[in-house]
DNA sequence: TATTGTCGTCGAACCGGTTCGATACATTGC
DNA sequence: GCAATGTATCGAACCGGTTCGACGACAATA
């Protein structure tokens, strides 16, 4: 009743099971004759290997990726997507397999338990904050990891991460040769995501460098809060012209809080926010983009894995993407 | 240098390895004093159960249940997000893993060799064709699987599905009592997707139902296939007052289309497109939604998957979802 | 003709756990 | 005082494969 076995494969094909498991593994000769009485056997017993044995056995890995992937927003947006693809074009270019870890928090319990499960051969990490309970714990553990983003200590990290120095200072550059001076920052109030964090005092510090002072406008992650930290955002400081948001998914609300307010893009209020093909698809706005690179990113993440697998040396295994700042045409 | 071993655990502490396979699952009674020693072996060693091992061993299942997301649209959307979103929240709750498998293709391949690797126990698909590959070989192979979507023979199969067939009616019933007899379907002219293929059948035989004659619009799975088609089709009908969208997707563009032509919706021109919140986050267009109910049905799906794999009794497998008109307020 | 090599196969050990049956010893009941 | 019961532990078999060493048959080489 129960799975064929390799032992009945060979029973019924009267050899050794080691004889099968050779015809299959093509790691010895075989006799053509022999070889077409076992896989007669295979077909009339509808064998299949159980993988788990195989694994344990041959002491192989299991060549699984994991991408862990926090569903930390309410929408899920084309950039989570771009990065998904990204990884997982290598991956399986490299003859892995990609695995979404999907999961609603960051706890590293479930993330343990994979670990060790041998059923993938090493995690990227998004989403990564300051102090990444989870980053603390592949460390610990020794099992292999790269992260999309940073911690507060990232010795040894192998990662991959937006230059957000950079991705300011081009802002500022491109604004400020538009005439702009008063350049608002609606950030995210949360000190622990590392992002959030880098983002803020680069703006800060690029401020100072332009001898502008901040308006800093906190913003929550959705497109309502994009709506109502714009409102918020112009009521409290009406010089302002204009402002970067730090996600494309609250952009869309602030896109929204401008129209309402009858305030054109970019002639009236210039707006800079990640790729947001979805506010181009449906309307005649186009809002300058900083490109993060998601897919590049992604992409290197998932290459620095496979060497790290393989055991090959990373030379440069801290990598900073500056964006690409994409002026909207017109 | 290797991992320890459980061997290694018992030598430490000076007991067997059966002790200390009792001392961690708790199935014999363990004295204090030996449960001591052989934690304190554990932790010196770092020892961890080797997964792969545990599995074959007790014959257990991997608790993991994956599911399959070809992606083939250009632009992921939240609909996607809902259907992971309900079906991950039923899997975690029953204390399973929700694993996403996110693909290109719908190639049988990738899927088989997951089947037998003990990565996961069974299979939620989505993206169902008329004559599903995976489909088939799921049903051959004796993998347990449930499906989003229905095939051309669904024998036996465990399923959700739109009520395709209550959703026309219900946006025919809206529509005529809104006075519109001409009433167009932007269709996916595509046979083999089970749900463009039925979806077009029913408009087909509701227009029969209400006298009034079809009008056919291919339109492609983008946003900007959505804006072309909706062109096309007010320029060859242009009598239309009303369309239905078959995708959230395409109706992003017909939204952008109608307003270029300076039609408001709905007073000049109805429709009635899926569950798309990006259009009424970022404009106060609210075209009527038909909500599918992507979550409840994935959560249903998972529910199903669960049940099979605790052998539990399902009194109906084939279960259809009747859609939700939501009509734009205003 | 004796030696060496290759082919095809087998048996046994092993991978790292779990689990069953047996056993030694302490405790309880009558 | 002796059988019955319970507690704590051990040894061996097992899960379903892989892999190493050996061995017979036969061909090639010296």
């Amino acid at each position: 009743m129960k799975r064929p076995t390799i032992a009945d494969v060979a029973k019924k094909a009267g050899v050794s099971r080691s004889t099968v498991s050779y015809a299959l593994s093509n790691k010895r000769p075989i006799s053509a004759e022999t070889r077409e009485r076992i896989q007669q056997a295979i077909d009339e017993l509808g064998y299949r290997p159980n993988a788990t044995a195989k694994r344990l056995a041959s002491r192989e890995r299991s060549r699984n990726i994991g991408f862990v992937l926090p569903l930390v927003a309410p929408e899920m947006t084309g950039l989570e997507l771009k990065f998904i693809a990204g990884a997982s074009r290598v991956i399986n270019q490299a003859d892995y397999t990609f695995i979404l870890l999907a999961q609603s928090d960051r706890s590293p319990e479930k993330l343990q338990e994979f670990a060790h499960s041998g059923l993938v051969d090493g995690f990227i990490l998004m989403e990564i904050e300051m102090h990444d309970a989870r980053v603390e714990m592949l460390r610990r553990e020794g099992v292999p990891f790269v992260i999309i983003g940073r911690t507060a200590d990232n010795t040894d990290l192998t990662y991959v991460d937006v230059d957000i120095t950079q991705a300011m200072a081009d802002s500022f550059q491109y604004l400020s040769t538009q005439g702009h001076t008063a350049i608002a920052y609606l950030y995210r109030e949360d000190e622990e995501y590392g992002f959030s964090n880098r983002a803020l005092r680069e703006y800060q510090a690029v401020c100072d460098q332009f001898g502008i002072s901040p308006i800093l406008q906190p913003c929550n992650l959705s497109a309502q809060a994009g709506v109502t930290a714009m409102n918020q955002l112009l009521d409290n400081h009406p010089q302002t012209t204009a402002a970067i948001v730090w996600s494309d998914i609250p952009a869309v609300g602030a896109v929204r809080a401008l129209e309402a307010r009858g305030l054109a893009i970019p002639s009236d209020f210039a707006l800079i926010c990640q790729e947001h093909s979805i506010i181009s698809n449906l309307t005649s706005i186009v809002p300058a983009i900083l490109d993060i690179r998601a897919d590049e990113m992604a992409a290197q993440a998932a290459q620095f894995m496979i060497d790290l697998l393989e055991g090959q040396p990373i030379s440069n295994p801290q990598l900073l993407f500056p964006p690409k700042l994409i002026l909207g045409e017109e």
